[in-house]
DNA sequence: AACTATTTATAAGA
DNA sequence: TTCTTATAAATAGTT
């Protein structure tokens, strides 16, 4: 709801990641308190953003202590704490791992780091990539296959609906001798084109879709070198 | 918004209190994911309907525990072992983020997923791969070129050294006459070939070592699905 | 921080 | 209750 659609994605603009999360927030809370009004629920609702500050909501006669009180009894939760951070270590680590593999795979991919590869994994590689290449290509064409095949569709549906406005004017002239010039277009015809979705039928989501899709093509995000915990060193302030 | 407008006022009619309820706490459970995704914040919602049914909503790669912990914490009651696995989890998100990229671009590569792409990005990627395939080509080129040096350069050398004891032969013969027919190779030419290392010039490290490194080829190890982000949502009930 | 063109949510009706 | 639809509300991009 806005000028424009948005992916609910992590908006990576920071400007626009604050701004956003300023006005969403806002709307959350109020959102909140109206359902806890309207409907007479108890609710609690607590925020961080990604700088670390904290916003909260909680129903009227009610504590948030009370709320998280009643939300413990009801998932009898009686975490241990220990296991829980163990499962942390443990998820870290083989994200880790995963991590620095896929770095790997995309600098090979990427041909910026070809000094560790064996002779006969060029061959291998090589072929990879011609083979995406020919993927993409393939791809590519199919697309604007599809988007011609579109513009023609509507060529066809303009033209038709010229032709019945045209012959709209026709009869009314014929019926009615010389009346007016300038006639208007008959609403039906009208919605024929507001109508027209200008869809790809093969597939569900839209080619159009595909032209506008906020998801632009991702190469290699790498960071130089992982300090992996520059998170912690976070500048605490950044006027959200 | 809807047909008519209303105030922010408990629904005294029970039947649509209940409706009001389901469709609106749909709406914000929505919405708080959405800011939730969009930027980057940790939001724990907890609501009980007047009937006392519990909903709850956590942002993913948190728990409601840890954002009761970090809620109770920056009101007043710190801890260091909180602090610790706090640490911990924004490491984990932020690492997760980079994977969930890493995997993206990876899959764009290997051209496994061009469904979400921009026609757009299509000429980009045509590129990058292409810039790839050369790269990998060029170098491909380059190691066979030293390799044939090498070989060329050895060719030499044995050649040489043939000549060699050839001449030491020839010597014998003249200085002695005939005094024996089996002459034992001189030490020193041996070592001439025990010697040379059969290295490329260029680089510190061998080409030959190149030939036998322990890292093979490493092409998109991707995990089929990543669980990261589509554990959201649990609606532990919806039937008020 | 204010302004709108749009999208989204939803109140009431079917 | 679930499905529409007219309308109110939220908000993305802009100024």
């Amino acid at each position: 709801m806005g000028r424009g659609k948005i992916e609910i994605r992590r908006i990576e603009n920071k400007t626009t990641r604050q701004v956003t999360f300023a006005k969403r927030r806002a709307g959350l809370l109020k959102k909140t308190h109206e359902l806890a009004v309207l409907c007479d629920a108890q609710i609690g609702l607590i925020i961080f953003s990604s700088s670390g500050k904290i916003f909260d909501y909680c129903s009227q006669s009610s504590s948030m202590q009370e709320i998280i009180r009643k939300y413990h009894s009801h998932k009898g939760n009686q975490t241990v704490e220990h296991n829980e951070q163990e499962q942390l270590q443990n998820e870290l680590r083989r994200i880790r791992r995963e991590t620095c593999n896929l770095q790997l795979s995309v600098q090979q991919y990427t041909a910026n780091d070809l000094n560790n590869m064996r002779l006969e994994d060029f061959d291998q590689m090589e072929q990879q990539l011609e083979c995406s290449i020919n993927k993409v290509r393939a791809r590519k064409f199919e697309l604007m296959q599809q988007q011609m095949d579109n513009l023609r569709r509507k060529e066809k549906m303009l033209q038709d609906e010229n032709n019945q406005i045209y012959h709209l004017i026709k009869q009314q002239h014929m019926a009615m001798g010389h009346q007016q010039a300038g006639v208007s277009k008959p609403e039906e015809a009208q919605h024929v084109l507001e109508q027209f979705p200008f869809y790809g039928e093969e597939q569900p989501s839209s080619v159009l879709q595909l032209a506008t899709l906020p998801t632009p093509f991702q190469p290699y995000r790498l960071q130089p070198t992982q300090p992996n915990l520059q998170d912690f060193l976070q500048p605490s302030n950044y006027g959200e």
